[in-house]
RNA sequence: CGGGGCGUGGCUCAGCCUGGUAGAGCGCCUGGUUCGGGACCAGGAGGCCGGAGGUUCGAAUCCUCUCGCCCCGACCA
C-alpha cells in the first residue's frame, strides 16, 4: 500500500489521557481512536494487526479440528435465565428491551448460546467430541474501563467450547487447546507464562491462564524460574519464609501482658521486641453460606496476608467480608487490635504456617492486652488450612527454589467447565449403552485486543512500538529519502513491487515528507523492517534497518529481497 | 459505589484566583527556500471556551445544576 493514500493519523504529542504504554502508543501511532469510555474505533493499523492475530488463531484452531461459528450477539434473556447468569452477571451485563418489552442482552460470553445450539442437535455419543469456536465482539458494562484497550466495554474475543462424552474426553480437548494456545502466542511473537488458575465459582476441575508480564496488568502470578512452577497468586502455594526467631519449646501457659496503644502487628511486635513471625494475626470475618451468615476467625502468622480465594475454598462459602467494628465489639468485648483465638467459641481457621508453632503472641480479647505463650492446637483448636497469600521471598514447596511474583495481564484462559451448563440447560446425549448422559464441556478464551496490547507493552521504546513481524500491520516499509528524486522514486517503487510479488506485506512511504518525518513515523507505528533508499543508490546500495534494537546495515539493492525473506522466514 | 483530576481550534496547553469582545506551540492550507532522524520564511483558515440555568451593564473567568473523559480504590465469567 502507498502511505500517501492511507489514513495513519500519528500524533507528535502524547495524548493527555493515556497512561499505560499500549494506550499511549496505540493512540499516538494512529491505530485506534476513542469513542467513549471503554469504547474504541480500530483504524487501519489496528485492524490489520488484529486481522493477523485472528488469522493465526483460526489456523491453529482449525489444526485441532475446531469449527468456526458466527453467533448471535443479541441474546434473549431466557437462555441466561436458564443458566442462572441473568442474575448472576449482575450489572456487568448490557441489557435492553425490544419494542414488545421483551428482555434481551448483549453477549458477554457464549456458553449459553453454544449450549443452546448443542442441546437441540447433539443426540448421540457418536457426534462427540465437538469443538466450536467464534471470534466476535463481546460486551461487558465494566464498572471501570481503563488502560486503553486493556479493560473495555466492547472487545473482540475468540472463545471456543468443547463437548465430550466423558472426563477423559474433556482432558483431551483441554490439552489440545493448551497446545494450540501455546502455538498461537508463540506465533504472535509474544512472551507469556502459563499459570495454574483458580477454577473457583465455576466449579470446574482445572483452569490455566496465559499471562503477559507487564506493569499495566491487573493480576499477579507466582513463578519459579528454576522449577517452572507458575500459578495465579490467588491459587499459588509456597513454603513461607522461615520464622525470624525460634519458638520457646517449654510447655508454658498463656499469660496476659499489658500492651498499651499497641494495635497493629507492627506496633505489638515493636513493643514486645519480637519479630512479626512470632505473632498471630487474627481476622474476624462474616462468612456467607447463602442461607446463613456465620462469624469466624481466620488466623495467620503476623507477616502473612489472607488469601481471599483460598479462604473461600477452605470454608466452602460463597463469599465473606470483614466484620464491622461494632460486630467485633459485640462478639469479643474488645476492639480490633487486641483480638485473639484463646477462649473463643467460634469456628477458627488457622493458616498451615501456624501448625506446630509454640508460645506465640496473640490478642487477649481485652483492650490493650495480649497473650504470651499461645500454642496453636493446645490453647485453642482450629482447622488448619493453607489460607495465606504467597509473598515474595517464599520458596517452592518441594524444592525450596525461590519464587517470584510478577504483575501480569491475562491474554487467554482455558477452563474445564464440567457439567455446569449441560446440567442447567439440559444438554445430554445417548451413550453406547443407550443411556442418557450429560455432556461435559470446556471453554477456552483469548482476548484479541489483549494480544495486541501485550505485544505493545512488551515491545516498545522511546521511539514507539516494535511489533513482532507476524502481527505488525505491515512487515516492511520502503522509504525513499526524497520522493522528488526520480531515480530514488523509481528504485523504491520497483523494490516495493518486487516485495509485493514475493508475497511480502510491504508499505511504500511515498509521502512528500522530509526523511526525518518518515523515519519517526515508521518507528512509531512499529514496522519491523525498513529499507531506506537514499543517496548511495547511485552505488547500488540501500540501508536496511531492524526496528527491534535499531540495527542498521547497508547492502546492495540486489540482496535486499533475500535479506527480507530470511528475516521473515519466507 | 467512594476519592481525586480535567473539559478552551485537530493535538498539547496558557488564560480563570483578581469578570471587560479568546492566546501560544504543534498540525492544517497557499507560495517560496529546503531534503538522511519530527526544517525555515511569509501569508492564511479554523474556537457559540462540554451543556443548561443564575449573578452582573458585561461571564471562558463567579454561583448552581448537569453531561463527558482520565486516574486511584471497591468490583471484575
Amino acid at each position: 500500500m502507498l502511505w500517501s493514500h492511507l489514513f495513519i493519523p500519528t500524533l507528535r504529542e502524547v495524548p493527555a489521557d493515556a497512561e499505560v504504554a499500549s494506550h499511549r502508543l496505540l493512540l499516538r501511532a494512529g491505530y485506534i481512536r476513542p469513542m467513549g469510555s471503554g469504547i474504541y474505533n480500530y483504524l487501519l493499523l489496528a485492524q490489520r494487526s488484529m486481522s493477523k492475530i485472528q488469522k493465526v488463531i483460526r489456523e491453529e484452531m482449525e489444526a485441532i479440528g475446531a469449527q468456526e461459528f458466527h453467533l448471535a450477539a443479541l441474546n434473549p434473556a431466557e437462555i441466561w435465565q436458564e443458566s442462572g447468569r441473568w442474575t448472576g452477571m449482575g450489572q456487568n451485563m448490557f441489557r435492553l428491551k425490544d419494542r414488545w418489552q421483551r428482555d434481551l442482552c448483549l453477549g458477554m460470553t457464549h456458553e449459553e448460546v453454544m449450549t443452546a445450539i448443542a442441546r437441540g442437535e447433539l443426540r448421540s455419543y457418536k457426534q462427540l467430541p465437538q469443538i466450536w469456536y467464534q471470534i466476535q465482539t463481546k460486551f461487558r458494562d465494566e464498572p471501570r474501563p481503563k488502560s486503553g484497550l486493556l479493560r473495555v466495554r466492547q472487545f473482540l474475543m475468540k472463545d471456543s467450547y468443547s463437548f465430550d462424552i466423558d472426563a477423559p474426553g474433556l482432558d483431551v480437548s483441554y490439552e489440545k487447546h493448551r497446545q494450540a494456545y501455546c502455538k498461537i502466542f508463540d506465533r504472535c511473537g509474544i512472551e507469556y507464562v502459563v499459570v495454574e488458575a483458580d477454577s473457583g465459582a465455576m466449579g470446574g476441575s482445572a483452569s490455566q491462564e496465559f499471562m503477559v508480564a507487564t506493569d499495566a496488568g491487573e493480576d499477579f502470578v507466582v513463578v519459579c524460574r528454576e522449577t517452572g512452577y507458575a500459578a495465579n497468586l490467588e491459587k499459588a502455594v509456597s513454603e513461607p519464609k522461615p520464622i525470624a526467631a525460634p519458638d520457646s519449646e517449654e510447655a508454658l501457659d498463656p499469660s496476659e501482658i499489658h500492651t498499651p496503644a499497641a494495635k497493629t502487628i507492627d506496633e505489638v511486635a515493636a513493643f514486645l521486641k519480637l519479630p512479626e513471625t512470632s505473632l498471630i494475626k487474627t481476622y474476624v470475618v462474616i462468612v456467607d453460606y447463602g442461607t446463613k451468615q456465620v462469624p469466624m476467625l481466620a488466623l495467620l502468622r503476623g507477616n502473612h496476608q489472607l488469601s481471599e480465594t483460598k479462604f473461600i475454598a477452605a470454608t466452602g462459602c460463597k463469599e465473606y467480608r470483614a466484620a464491622h467494628p461494632e460486630e467485633i465489639r459485640e462478639i469479643f468485648g474488645a476492639d480490633p487490635g487486641s483480638l485473639g483465638p484463646v477462649g473463643v467459641k467460634l469456628t477458627i481457621y488457622a493458616d498451615s504456617a501456624l501448625e506446630g508453632r509454640k508460645n506465640m503472641v496473640a490478642g487477649a480479647n481485652k483492650d490493650d492486652y495480649h497473650l504470651l505463650n499461645v500454642t496453636p492446637g493446645e490453647d485453642f483448636t482450629a482447622k488448619f488450612a493453607d489460607i495465606r497469600q504467597v509473598e515474595s521471598g517464599d520458596t517452592e514447596i518441594n524444592t525450596g527454589a525461590p519464587l517470584e511474583i510478577l504483575k501480569t495481564m491475562e491474554i487467554g484462559h482455558i477452563f474445564k467447565l464440567g457439567y455446569k451448563y449441560s446440567k442447567a440447560m439440559g444438554l445430554d446425549v445417548l451413550n453406547e449403552d443407550g443411556k442418557e448422559v450429560k455432556v461435559i464441556m470446556g471453554s477456552y478464551g483469548i482476548g484479541v485486543e489483549r494480544v495486541l496490547c501485550g505485544a505493545v507493552e512488551l515491545y516498545n521504546d522511546a521511539d514507539g512500538i516494535s511489533m513482532p513481524p507476524s502481527i505488525a500491520p505491515f512487515e516492511v516499509v520502503v522509504t525513499p529519502v526524497n520522493i522528488g528524486d526520480e531515480s530514488l522514486k523509481k528504485a523504491a517503487f520497483d523494490l516495493y513491487g518486487d516485495l509485493k510479488k514475493a508475497g511480502i506485506d510491504a508499505l511504500l512511504d511515498d509521502r512528500d515528507e522530509r526523511p526525518g518525518v518518515k523515519f519517526k513515523d515508521a518507528d512509531l507505528i512499529g514496522i519491523p523492517f525498513r529499507i531506506t533508499v537514499g543517496k548511495k543508490l547511485a552505488q547500488g546500495i540501500v540501508e536496511v534497518v531492524e526496528r527491534r534494537g535499531k540495527v542498521l546495515s547497508e547492502m546492495p539493492l540486489t540482496e535486499v529481497m533475500s535479506w527480507v525473506k530470511a528475516k521473515l522466514n519466507k
